[in-house]
DNA sequence: GAGTATTGTGAGCACTCACTTACTTTAAAA
DNA sequence: TTTTAAAGTAAGTGAGTGCTCACAATACTC
């Protein structure tokens, strides 16, 4: 009685990774459906057979960017069971490897497209959770308290440094050694004031 | 001999502002040119006497944009003879009127747009200027020198904070009340610490 | 008033692109 | 082998959109 049984997410699977990666290279509005579906080598309505429309393979792909990140993270953290190098380390990595995944790309693209509330309910979302991971960093990674700057809004200002920075990135304002030395800085005096 | 004169330049200032504010509103591909032709109330090809393309009128738009926040804030300065006061009166602006003249949406817009040159340059050209506008003021308003974190990468720092700040109001991820009151500590703590 | 270039009108071209439809082929289950 | 739905193909639809054109009206100069 039973026909073949359906791959659908076997296959969405299979090729989220292609999606994010178009999306990161060329933007919401330059990522047509037939460029997709060229990369992904496949015809665009098996696309619309793994996602309604192109919305939600745009949200598909913020989500898997945003775990892939964390994921990131926890592999970097993972073999530093000290707690007081890893701020330093996330802040070295960041420095590093700024503008590599398109992450900011997909944000600005989303942040364009403001309107649709869902992309909004979405990077709202992602953004809450990258500022929890943030916070954490910073709390696990201390001793002496301080006081006047909290925890919370240095972490809004470690994100805000990571955004401008991909800006410079993305326009050349800096060279790579200015940047990174920017970067630096700028994160530990954030850090270090915060308590 | 002569016929009428032509009065594009001045048409071109009358509409300029509608165009910004256009711009400022949808973003650079939401907003059609029959959209911008209305909100003139003129027609298409009027429009494109005055500039030879979408992308100029976008480029335009991004150019009095950054004119007028200028304007702006030499206004705000004008009336102060202390320099002392002069950057803590900015960032108290900045904290309060975050977000409110769709500057940032414009600039998200044209970063996804950032494949063009023509957009890369025009927006590289305005940080940078901006960048410069902030150094002068923080560098101005300091007596006592300190060390590590130079005025110029502090100066990033807060053009980051601004970022990321209206990506908070934009996402809602704080209330205006947080927000001001995280925008003013980071921003005093990078001042702070820079020298 | 004559001549001229500007200003305004309205239609529409050429093209892109998200999304669909009608159909054939395939393969798993019974 | 037969049945059944999934997987794949190819073509197309319709809405949008940047931009143009042919032409009429206007108002300035001489």
């Amino acid at each position: 009685m039973m026909p073949r049984p359906s791959q659908i997410d076997e296959q969405r699977k299979k090729l989220l990774p292609i999606v994010c990666q178009t999306f990161s290279e060329l933007g919401y509005r330059r990522t047509t459906t037939a460029e997709l579906a060229q990369r992904c080598e496949v015809r665009e309505n098996i696309l619309y057979r793994l996602w309604p429309d192109k919305k939600a393979m745009f949200l598909a792909a913020i989500d898997d960017i945003f775990q892939s990140r964390a994921e990131m993270w926890g592999q970097i953290l993972a073999d530093l069971p000290d707690p007081e190098s890893r701020v330093e380390r996330l802040i070295a990595y960041e420095a590093q490897h700024q503008g590599e995944f398109g992450f900011y790309r997909v944000i600005f693209t989303a942040l364009a497209e403001t309107d649709d509330d869902e992309v909004r309910d979405s990077l709202s979302r992602m953004y809450r959770q990258f500022h929890k991971l943030v916070v954490q960093q910073i709390t696990t990674g201390r001793k002496g308290e301080r006081n006047d700057l909290t925890v919370s809004d240095a972490a809004w200002g470690l994100i805000g440094l990571a955004t401008i920075s991909n800006i410079i990135v993305e326009l050349s304002l800096l060279g790579p050694r200015q940047r990174k030395q920017m970067f630096a800085s700028v994160a530990q005096a954030l850090v270090k004031d915060a308590g």
